[in-house]
DNA sequence: ATTGACCTTCCGGTAGCTGGAATCTGTAAA
DNA sequence: TTTACAGATTCCAGCTACCGGAAGGTCAAT
Protein backbone atom coordinates (compact mmCIF):
# COMPACT_ATOMS: atom_id res chain seq x y z
CA UNK A 1 0.00 0.00 0.00
CA UNK A 2 1.45 3.47 -1.58
CA UNK A 3 1.02 6.61 0.87
CA UNK A 4 -1.61 8.10 -1.09
CA UNK A 5 -3.74 4.61 -1.30
CA UNK A 6 -3.41 4.66 2.64
CA UNK A 7 -4.01 8.01 2.78
CA UNK A 8 -7.73 8.21 1.58
CA UNK A 9 -8.21 4.88 3.79
CA UNK A 10 -7.36 7.17 6.63
CA UNK A 11 -7.93 10.53 5.67
CA UNK A 12 -5.02 11.80 6.84
CA UNK A 13 -3.10 13.84 4.62
CA UNK A 14 0.51 12.63 3.31
CA UNK A 15 2.33 14.69 4.82
CA UNK A 16 0.87 13.82 8.10
CA UNK A 17 1.70 10.18 7.85
CA UNK A 18 5.28 11.25 6.69
CA UNK A 19 4.96 13.10 10.00
CA UNK A 20 3.57 10.16 12.00
CA UNK A 21 6.57 8.26 10.84
CA UNK A 22 9.18 10.79 11.56
CA UNK A 23 8.27 10.90 15.14
CA UNK A 24 8.13 6.87 15.19
CA UNK A 25 4.17 6.39 15.41
CA UNK A 26 4.35 4.32 12.92
CA UNK A 27 6.93 2.67 10.89
CA UNK A 28 6.19 1.31 7.79
CA UNK A 29 8.30 -0.68 5.44
CA UNK A 30 9.95 0.12 2.00
CA UNK A 31 9.89 -0.80 -1.17
CA UNK A 32 12.71 -1.68 -3.71
CA UNK A 33 11.89 2.28 -5.09
CA UNK A 34 12.61 3.40 -1.51
CA UNK A 35 8.70 3.71 -1.63
CA UNK A 36 6.89 3.15 1.75
CA UNK A 37 5.13 0.06 2.28
CA UNK A 38 1.66 0.54 4.56
CA UNK A 39 0.52 -3.34 6.00
CA UNK A 40 -3.36 -3.26 7.12
CA UNK A 41 -2.15 -2.83 10.45
CA UNK A 42 -0.27 0.55 9.84
CA UNK A 43 -3.18 1.60 8.12
CA UNK A 44 -5.73 0.30 10.93
CA UNK A 45 -2.69 2.44 12.92
CA UNK A 46 -3.46 5.53 10.98
CA UNK A 47 -6.68 5.84 11.27
CA UNK A 48 -6.97 4.75 15.14
CA UNK A 49 -4.40 7.96 15.44
CA UNK A 50 -7.21 10.03 13.42
CA UNK A 51 -9.89 9.24 15.27
CA UNK A 52 -8.14 10.11 17.97
CA UNK A 53 -6.53 13.08 17.24
CA UNK A 54 -10.03 14.35 16.04
CA UNK A 55 -11.56 13.72 19.22
CA UNK A 56 -8.72 15.90 20.45
CA UNK A 57 -6.41 13.65 22.24
CA UNK A 58 -2.88 15.22 22.15
CA UNK A 59 0.28 12.94 19.88
CA UNK A 60 1.54 12.49 23.81
CA UNK A 61 -1.86 10.71 24.80
CA UNK A 62 -2.22 8.75 21.33
CA UNK A 63 1.40 7.33 21.91
CA UNK A 64 -0.14 5.90 25.11
CA UNK A 65 -3.42 4.71 23.83
CA UNK A 66 -2.04 3.38 20.81
CA UNK A 67 0.67 0.90 23.32
CA UNK A 68 -1.96 0.63 24.84
CA UNK A 69 -4.55 -0.62 21.74
CA UNK A 70 -1.63 -3.10 20.76
CA UNK A 71 -1.12 -4.60 24.50
CA UNK A 72 -3.58 -7.17 24.28
CA UNK A 73 -2.98 -7.81 28.46
CA UNK A 74 -3.91 -3.86 28.72
CA UNK A 75 -6.41 -3.22 31.94
CA UNK A 76 -9.54 -1.21 30.35
CA UNK A 77 -9.13 1.02 33.49
CA UNK A 78 -5.83 2.44 32.17
CA UNK A 79 -7.52 3.45 29.06
CA UNK A 80 -10.36 4.82 31.16
CA UNK A 81 -7.70 6.99 33.03
CA UNK A 82 -6.37 8.60 29.88
CA UNK A 83 -9.80 9.33 28.20
CA UNK A 84 -11.04 10.14 31.87
CA UNK A 85 -8.57 12.82 32.31
CA UNK A 86 -9.29 13.99 28.85
CA UNK A 87 -12.97 14.35 29.02
CA UNK A 88 -11.90 16.37 32.53
CA UNK A 89 -10.05 19.16 30.51
CA UNK A 90 -12.22 18.92 27.77
CA UNK A 91 -14.90 20.32 30.24
CA UNK A 92 -12.78 22.32 31.96
CA UNK A 93 -12.25 24.00 28.52
CA UNK A 94 -15.87 24.35 27.27
CA UNK A 95 -16.43 26.23 30.70
CA UNK A 96 -13.68 28.69 29.81
CA UNK A 97 -15.11 29.23 26.66
CA UNK A 98 -18.81 29.94 27.88
CA UNK A 99 -17.29 32.71 29.94
CA UNK A 100 -15.18 34.14 27.68
CA UNK A 101 -18.31 33.89 25.19
CA UNK A 102 -20.62 35.84 27.45
CA UNK A 103 -18.26 38.61 28.46
CA UNK A 104 -18.39 38.59 24.66
CA UNK A 105 -21.75 38.61 24.33
CA UNK A 106 -22.36 41.52 26.83
CA UNK A 107 -19.45 43.70 25.05
CA UNK A 108 -20.96 43.19 21.26
CA UNK A 109 -24.79 43.77 22.65
CA UNK A 110 -23.87 46.74 24.07
CA UNK A 111 -22.39 47.97 21.02
CA UNK A 112 -24.83 50.13 18.89
CA UNK A 113 -22.96 49.18 15.92
CA UNK A 114 -23.28 51.96 13.75
CA UNK A 115 -21.00 54.75 11.92
CA UNK A 116 -20.14 56.58 15.12
CA UNK A 117 -17.20 56.24 17.01
CA UNK A 118 -18.08 55.29 20.47
CA UNK A 119 -17.92 51.74 21.18
CA UNK A 120 -18.16 50.03 24.72
CA UNK A 121 -16.37 46.71 23.11
CA UNK A 122 -13.16 48.90 22.66
CA UNK A 123 -14.16 50.82 26.24
CA UNK A 124 -14.61 47.35 27.61
CA UNK A 125 -10.82 46.33 26.21
CA UNK A 126 -9.39 49.36 27.12
CA UNK A 127 -10.32 48.87 30.90
CA UNK A 128 -13.12 51.44 31.34
CA UNK A 129 -16.27 49.92 32.94
CA UNK A 130 -19.44 51.24 31.33
CA UNK A 131 -19.97 54.62 32.97
CA UNK A 132 -16.39 55.78 33.38
CA UNK A 133 -15.93 59.25 31.78
CA UNK A 134 -12.87 58.49 29.97
CA UNK B 1 8.58 53.31 33.05
CA UNK B 2 11.03 50.68 32.39
CA UNK B 3 10.13 46.44 31.14
CA UNK B 4 9.23 45.08 34.68
CA UNK B 5 7.41 47.92 35.85
CA UNK B 6 5.06 48.00 32.40
CA UNK B 7 4.93 44.09 33.19
CA UNK B 8 3.64 44.81 36.14
CA UNK B 9 1.16 47.12 35.46
CA UNK B 10 0.17 45.37 32.42
CA UNK B 11 0.08 41.39 33.70
CA UNK B 12 1.58 40.70 30.55
CA UNK B 13 5.39 38.93 31.51
CA UNK B 14 8.44 41.55 29.84
CA UNK B 15 9.00 38.52 27.23
CA UNK B 16 5.60 38.74 25.87
CA UNK B 17 5.82 42.46 25.96
CA UNK B 18 9.40 42.24 24.18
CA UNK B 19 7.96 39.83 21.58
CA UNK B 20 5.25 42.44 20.75
CA UNK B 21 7.77 45.15 20.40
CA UNK B 22 9.54 42.63 17.65
CA UNK B 23 6.28 42.66 15.91
CA UNK B 24 5.11 45.91 16.17
CA UNK B 25 2.53 46.06 18.49
CA UNK B 26 4.46 48.59 20.57
CA UNK B 27 7.40 50.92 19.88
CA UNK B 28 8.84 52.07 22.86
CA UNK B 29 11.45 54.56 23.47
CA UNK B 30 14.62 53.88 24.34
CA UNK B 31 16.60 55.59 27.31
CA UNK B 32 20.44 56.13 26.89
CA UNK B 33 21.33 53.14 28.11
CA UNK B 34 19.12 50.97 25.81
CA UNK B 35 16.76 50.31 28.34
CA UNK B 36 12.97 50.32 27.34
CA UNK B 37 11.15 53.76 28.12
CA UNK B 38 7.71 53.29 28.23
CA UNK B 39 4.84 55.99 28.05
CA UNK B 40 1.53 55.90 29.92
CA UNK B 41 0.17 55.47 26.59
CA UNK B 42 2.21 52.28 25.72
CA UNK B 43 1.22 51.19 28.74
CA UNK B 44 -2.22 51.31 28.04
CA UNK B 45 -1.87 49.61 24.66
CA UNK B 46 -0.50 46.58 26.11
CA UNK B 47 -2.98 46.42 29.05
CA UNK B 48 -5.66 46.64 26.12
CA UNK B 49 -3.86 44.15 24.23
CA UNK B 50 -3.41 41.85 27.72
CA UNK B 51 -7.62 41.89 28.10
CA UNK B 52 -8.11 41.37 24.10
CA UNK B 53 -5.43 38.55 24.12
CA UNK B 54 -7.34 37.04 27.13
CA UNK B 55 -10.33 37.05 25.36
CA UNK B 56 -9.01 35.22 22.89
CA UNK B 57 -8.49 37.54 19.95
CA UNK B 58 -5.77 36.81 17.85
CA UNK B 59 -2.85 38.66 17.08
CA UNK B 60 -4.37 39.92 14.04
CA UNK B 61 -7.14 40.83 15.33
CA UNK B 62 -5.89 42.35 18.32
CA UNK B 63 -3.97 44.42 15.86
CA UNK B 64 -7.39 45.42 13.83
CA UNK B 65 -8.30 46.56 17.39
CA UNK B 66 -5.57 48.71 18.29
CA UNK B 67 -5.93 50.42 14.82
CA UNK B 68 -9.28 50.61 15.59
CA UNK B 69 -8.89 51.76 19.11
CA UNK B 70 -6.35 54.30 18.07
CA UNK B 71 -8.31 55.60 15.63
CA UNK B 72 -10.95 58.81 16.93
CA UNK B 73 -13.20 58.39 13.85
CA UNK B 74 -13.92 54.64 13.50
CA UNK B 75 -17.16 53.58 13.38
CA UNK B 76 -18.26 51.18 15.89
CA UNK B 77 -19.49 48.64 13.40
CA UNK B 78 -15.93 47.76 12.64
CA UNK B 79 -15.03 46.87 15.74
CA UNK B 80 -18.63 44.66 16.11
CA UNK B 81 -17.89 43.21 13.06
CA UNK B 82 -14.24 42.07 14.63
CA UNK B 83 -15.97 41.19 17.96
CA UNK B 84 -19.31 39.33 16.57
CA UNK B 85 -16.91 37.23 14.20
CA UNK B 86 -14.31 36.11 17.32
CA UNK B 87 -17.97 35.47 18.78
CA UNK B 88 -18.99 33.32 16.07
CA UNK B 89 -15.54 31.19 16.32
CA UNK B 90 -16.21 30.84 19.84
CA UNK B 91 -19.53 29.48 19.68
CA UNK B 92 -18.58 26.93 16.90
CA UNK B 93 -15.32 26.01 19.26
CA UNK B 94 -17.61 25.62 22.09
CA UNK B 95 -20.40 23.60 19.84
CA UNK B 96 -17.45 21.26 18.61
CA UNK B 97 -15.96 20.65 22.00
CA UNK B 98 -19.30 19.29 23.34
CA UNK B 99 -20.14 16.86 20.57
CA UNK B 100 -16.53 15.99 21.37
CA UNK B 101 -17.17 15.62 25.06
CA UNK B 102 -20.90 13.93 24.71
CA UNK B 103 -18.69 10.93 22.25
CA UNK B 104 -15.69 10.71 25.06
CA UNK B 105 -18.30 10.65 27.64
CA UNK B 106 -20.52 7.69 25.74
CA UNK B 107 -17.33 5.73 25.28
CA UNK B 108 -16.32 6.41 28.99
CA UNK B 109 -19.02 5.42 30.75
CA UNK B 110 -19.20 2.32 28.79
CA UNK B 111 -15.80 1.43 29.72
CA UNK B 112 -16.30 -1.10 32.65
CA UNK B 113 -12.28 0.52 33.97
CA UNK B 114 -11.32 -2.65 35.62
CA UNK B 115 -8.11 -5.15 35.65
CA UNK B 116 -9.75 -7.18 32.19
CA UNK B 117 -8.23 -6.04 28.77
CA UNK B 118 -11.31 -5.63 26.71
CA UNK B 119 -12.26 -1.82 26.38
CA UNK B 120 -15.05 0.14 24.29
CA UNK B 121 -13.12 3.41 24.78
CA UNK B 122 -10.20 1.48 22.74
CA UNK B 123 -12.82 0.00 20.21
CA UNK B 124 -14.33 3.10 19.73
CA UNK B 125 -11.09 4.54 18.68
CA UNK B 126 -10.52 1.61 16.15
CA UNK B 127 -13.55 2.62 14.44
CA UNK B 128 -15.86 -0.61 15.79
CA UNK B 129 -18.72 -0.17 16.27
CA UNK B 130 -20.80 -1.85 20.02
CA UNK B 131 -21.68 -5.19 18.71
CA UNK B 132 -18.81 -5.60 16.21
CA UNK B 133 -17.48 -9.28 16.75
CA UNK B 134 -13.89 -7.98 15.86
C1' DA C 1 34.25 46.81 45.39
C1' DT C 2 30.69 43.78 45.42
C1' DT C 3 26.20 42.13 45.53
C1' DG C 4 21.84 41.46 43.48
C1' DA C 5 18.08 42.98 40.84
C1' DC C 6 17.09 44.38 36.46
C1' DC C 7 17.95 45.12 31.70
C1' DT C 8 19.81 43.78 26.93
C1' DT C 9 20.24 40.50 22.74
C1' DC C 10 20.33 36.11 20.66
C1' DC C 11 19.34 31.30 20.03
C1' DG C 12 16.53 27.45 20.38
C1' DG C 13 12.39 25.08 21.41
C1' DT C 14 7.30 24.15 21.90
C1' DA C 15 2.75 21.30 18.93
C1' DG C 16 1.41 19.48 14.99
C1' DC C 17 1.60 19.93 11.21
C1' DT C 18 1.69 22.48 6.12
C1' DG C 19 3.82 24.31 1.97
C1' DG C 20 7.27 24.35 -1.42
C1' DA C 21 11.48 23.03 -4.05
C1' DA C 22 14.17 19.74 -6.30
C1' DT C 23 14.33 15.24 -7.68
C1' DC C 24 13.04 10.31 -8.62
C1' DT C 25 9.61 6.45 -10.21
C1' DG C 26 5.73 4.35 -12.45
C1' DT C 27 2.43 4.13 -16.01
C1' DA C 28 -0.07 5.14 -20.05
C1' DA C 29 -0.86 7.66 -24.29
C1' DA C 30 1.00 9.65 -28.78
C1' DT D 1 10.18 5.53 -27.85
C1' DT D 2 9.42 9.55 -26.16
C1' DT D 3 6.73 12.26 -23.49
C1' DA D 4 3.69 13.56 -20.25
C1' DC D 5 1.89 13.47 -15.81
C1' DA D 6 0.74 11.54 -11.40
C1' DG D 7 2.68 10.29 -7.38
C1' DA D 8 6.64 9.26 -4.58
C1' DT D 9 11.00 10.90 -2.06
C1' DT D 10 13.88 14.21 1.03
C1' DC D 11 14.86 18.52 3.03
C1' DC D 12 14.07 23.13 4.52
C1' DA D 13 11.13 26.81 6.11
C1' DG D 14 7.30 28.61 8.37
C1' DC D 15 3.07 28.91 11.03
C1' DT D 16 1.07 30.79 16.43
C1' DA D 17 2.35 33.11 20.36
C1' DC D 18 5.21 32.89 22.95
C1' DC D 19 8.93 30.61 26.93
C1' DG D 20 13.56 29.34 28.73
C1' DG D 21 18.18 30.07 29.15
C1' DA D 22 22.84 31.91 28.29
C1' DA D 23 26.05 35.69 28.17
C1' DG D 24 26.60 40.06 29.25
C1' DG D 25 25.63 45.34 30.43
C1' DT D 26 23.48 48.67 34.12
C1' DC D 27 21.84 50.56 38.41
C1' DA D 28 21.31 51.26 43.32
C1' DA D 29 22.67 50.15 47.72
C1' DT D 30 26.01 48.54 50.87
Amino acid sequence: MNIGEVSRASGLPAKTIRYYEEINLVRPARGANGYRDFSEQDAHKLAFLGRSRSLGFSIKECRTLLSLYEDRDRASADVKAVAAEHLDRIARKIDALQALKSTLETLVTRCHGDDRPDCPILDGLAGRKPGDSQ
